[in-house]
DNA sequence: AGCTATTTATAAGA
DNA sequence: TTCTTATAAATAGCT
């Protein structure tokens, strides 16, 4: 009813779709309101926009809360505790067994496994354990070509402040005044110059030791931040 | 709207009023279906006739309780609700990272790990691995000696029936008079004699095989009874 | 927010 | 109840 008639399907336009929940809106409660009086029923209604906002309609004389408690007890699904209760233990149990198979996939708890089980299981670890190595060592990769930059750069630029520093004074720039060579000794002395080439990589990380995962398996409501390596 | 306007008052005759109850409730809840696929909006209506009966509407994908939960939130009534709601989004988060660690133990999902939670996570698994085999080979050859045990008897009695064969029929107790002999051929012919010796575990087993794990990792409520072996 | 051409809803009657 | 139809209402597309 209007200038056209549209599909019943949603409203892809934002605005559009606003104004027209807005129209509607306001047409569904005079709606409720005229039957409320016509008929001597009584009604609730309770919307949400998509953005959130929310609208309520209720016959006077009574409120939600107790309309709703009349349709509870009309359809015997009163006390949603139960309804909660149930929501919950399933919750629970879906968690305790993800626990379970969390613990199996640790190698705990395989008594209770048949052997097919077993099998299947050690397939599975056996397959994961080749996954995680893969990535383990894509990331080895990866991180040990930015260190090999960052190297790189760094003895670059210690070489060119070095040759700054046999040049006569009258040659140099007015901007160089002062040369960082806090790190000189120990630094250039030991491996710089054969990092680049030979260096394994494991030895780049050799100072963090993880024995085992800290933050799986957790409780954490929300992801933990893990600490970072650079 | 109709063959004629009509007053918005309570109508006095009791079957116009019921007939035209009928009718506008209906177009309001088609209003209200509308209303939710055009604008995207949620929307729970609850109607009580003057006789007592009662209808409701409610958006697809979601119920009246959790809209009514959704109002109370909005004007803030009901304490317990919000400390319901918590605790369920707090057991759903934790749903939700434990099926992220399953996933990382089974190698997925792993590119946002750092390189020691990598580490760890591949020590782990591998240990897990290791576990998985132990226990493994445990159960192959406690059932391997279960099976040894079985053919021995099997073979012993079959042995004492064959030796009751070639005795005299004189010597013979009054309870034998029947010997069952549909295997003596190939049963005795090829492996019996020799399965208690060398047959390797594994063999028996062969005849099934589980690819991966089926019943891990599942939505299951309830832990799922698995195929047994025997 | 208003304005209307149109589409819808529905009152009354069958 | 359900259908039909004349009419009242609601509202889509524009300002």
């Amino acid at each position: 009813m209007g200038r056209g008639k549209i599909e019943i399907k949603r409203i892809e336009n934002a605005t559009n779709r606003q104004v027209t929940y807005s129209k509607r809106r306001t047409g569904i409660m005079k709606k409720a309101r005229e039957l409320t009086v016509l008929c001597d029923a009584e009604v609730a209604i309770i919307m949400f926009s998509s953005t959130g906002k929310y609208h309520e309609f209720c016959s006077p004389g009574t409120d939600i809360k107790t309309i709703f408690d009349r349709y509870q007890q009309a359809i015997g699904t009163s006390l949603w505790i139960e309804q909660y209760e149930r929501t919950l233990s399933h919750l629970k149990d879906i968690n305790r067994n993800l626990r379970t198979e969390i613990r199996q996939r640790m190698g705990e708890d395989l008594d209770s496994l048949e052997f097919d089980e077993l099998r299947g299981l050690e397939q599975n670890v056996d397959t994961a354990l080749k996954e995680v190595r893969h990535r383990k060592y894509h990331v080895i990769t990866t991180q040990t070509e930015t260190y090999k930059k960052k190297v790189k750069h760094s003895y670059e630029a210690y070489k060119n402040l070095q040759q700054e520093l046999v040049r006569p004074w009258h040659a140099r720039g007015p901007g160089v005044r002062f040369v960082d060579n806090t790190g000189a000794g120990g630094w250039e002395g030991s491996s710089v110059t054969t990092l680049g080439g030979g260096a394994s990589a494991a030895d780049m990380y050799a100072f963090r030791v993880v024995p085992s995962q800290p933050n799986l398996h957790g409780m954490a409501t929300a992801p933990t931040t893990a600490p970072r390596l650079i």
